[in-house]
DNA sequence: TCAATTTTGTTATTTATTGAACACTATTCA
DNA sequence: TGAATAGTGTTCAATAAATAACAAAATTGA
């Protein structure tokens, strides 16, 4: 299987969460345009994105719930699982750790790092809490493969040095301080205040009019 | 001004927000391959988000800061400033809360709202809390023309109606439920989980290799 | 003073992503 | 049984975004 595109990989993960929410409801088969409203999107779309995948459903029945789901998870998940890190543990990082507890099966948040004294040794949601210093040891003790950076903006360069030598190949940066990691890491990065400005940007515009 | 491309919008508010650091450290003037540089993008870019902003440098001395700093703040800022309102005050209504709080001086939190009988009334980092009761109320008396959505996915559809109906011009939706519009209205989706498990996918990728 | 260099502004090309078009076939229903 | 319909799979066209290419001008330094 080659390398999907960026953006179906992205709709692949949309899919998959509300195809078990039809799929928890009963439906057992789902027609593109169904999908694509859900998403409001194009039924072509989302044909293509099946298509890509190598899936094939049925005329007229659309497609296996069940099927497509199981496919889904063969494609974007890695079987044996990957563990996940969150490196700071302030009012962002408690929010994902709320968010993405045991969601997933294949994808688990195994540990989180922060520096504060009271939260170093405690648990969140039953994720243990970590002393940044120890990063290097627990995430290769722990087989940790992703680190998701909600630090302070002051120590994301630091913190994106440490989990690439720590060997992370996967980094989701929250802080608005863009990163610089090699070409064997991917690098997700995600600036709220940037999507922010935008929203203001675009409603001003629309106001405009 | 025609309307700017998308992914221009999102760069110049990064610009800004290292122009500005820039600034801080006594910088006067800057070169497309330094804001390149930052970014982690080409000088190319760069050079071209700013002449579609209708800005020019300096030969061989570059971009002035200051100037550079102000004209992005009249393309992207509205002059009379926007209001924001956080409907969810939970850990993420919270981060939000804290990352923004007098970063930008045309873009204010005015309001937050929530259901939880503790919260409601008292203060955060200066902004209060109100219940989701009062949302259409507060929203038109405060003059608020954007919201961000950080509340459970169960009340996300409820929250974006009631938003609209407040009217908002456009809204931030951080819940992974995809929602639904008017065309009027501009509407900004972001999802962790989605963007976690895009990470993990590629992470995957990059280690079958 | 005048070639060399640096860096801008802009156009042209390429690549990525989306949307439109359409052929094909299982089912429906007259 | 045999048109009509609905919905898939796929190719082709349009749009959006990024990169490459290059002309023009200010500065440098011989």
């Amino acid at each position: 299987m080659n390398t999907l595109p960026d953006k179906t990989v992205e709709r692949l993960s949309q899919y998959r969460r509300n195809l078990l929410i039809c799929k928890g409801k009963g439906k057992t088969h789902i027609f593109s345009h169904e999908i694509a409203n859900i998403h409001h999107i194009t039924p072509v779309q989302v044909r293509r994105d099946i298509m890509l995948i190598g899936y094939t459903g049925t005329l007229r029945k659309g497609y296996n719930v069940e099927e497509l789901v199981t496919l889904i998870g063969e494609i974007l998940d890695k079987q044996e699982g990957q563990n996940v890190a969150i490196v700071g543990a302030g009012n962002l990082g408690h929010a994902i750790m709320k968010y993405f507890h045991d969601r997933r099966d294949k994808l688990s948040i195994a540990a989180a790092f922060d520096t504060s004294e009271e939260k170093v040794g405690s648990e969140f949601d039953g994720i243990p809490i970590y002393h940044i210093d120890d990063l290097q040891t627990v995430i290769k003790e722990k087989n940790i493969s992703i680190g998701i950076v909600s630090v302070p903006v002051e120590v994301a360069e630091e913190t994106s040095k440490a989990l690439v030598e720590a060997g992370v190949l996967g980094i989701l940066n929250y802080t608005p301080r863009p990163m610089n990691v090699p070409d064997n890491v991917y690098l997700e990065e995600y600036d709220m205040i940037t999507s922010l400005e935008k929203v203001a940007y675009f409603a001003k515009i629309m106001n405009e009019k």
